[in-house]
DNA sequence: GCCAACGTTGGC
DNA sequence: GCCAACGTTGGC
């Protein structure tokens, strides 16, 4: 069992557009960074739990959990010229970006906070504050998902 | 809207 | 393979 971190801009799509969704699952498309990728790729296991987090908005931070429900596969929007995710580079032989499921499991009372968790020194070294940060797919172990749970 | 950080592209 | 130019992310 591992633990991520997905980001997502609310405005675009928020914890509570996965929560409407009548079953709960949604596939997780547009990643478009080959770091991310490869975790989605290889790393992003059945069972995984994940903190939605929201960025690019008034209240940065993170606001629920869910469940990765389907491990990676090929992300369809990468070949339609309609997305504002295509890939013109990308081939269905060789598709560049995957894409995982994930199952909403619930939204927090009140968002976590980037600046409550900056202020936790019990986590100060968290890949969300540190180098490497604007990645979409954040690694979290398993001390500091517990933590950031028992905060919720 | 600004800007720092950092990822990607492409010429050489 | 280097590196400058450019694009994107994301907090503020």
């Amino acid at each position: 069992m591992q633990y991520w971190l997905f980001k997502t801009e609310p405005d675009a799509f928020s914890i509570d557009d996965l929560a409407n969704i009548p079953d709960g699952i949604e596939h997780w498309d547009g990643i478009r960074n080959y770091q991310a990728r490869n975790y989605l790729r290889d790393v992003v296991k059945l069972g995984d739990q994940v903190f939605i987090y929201h960025s690019s908005c008034k209240y940065v931070g993170i606001v629920g959990l869910a469940e990765v429900v389907k491990e990676g596969y090929v992300d369809h929007t990468q070949f339609d010229p309609e997305s504002k995710y295509y890939d013109p580079k990308s081939t269905k032989d060789k598709p560049r970006w995957m894409m995982v499921d994930i199952h909403f499991k619930r939204k927090f009372v009140k968002t976590l906070l980037l600046k409550e968790i900056k202020a936790m020194p019990e986590i100060s070294e968290i890949g969300l504050v540190k180098k490497g940060h604007r990645l979409s797919i954040l690694p979290v172990n398993q001390n500091e998902f517990a933590w950031l749970l028992g905060k919720c």
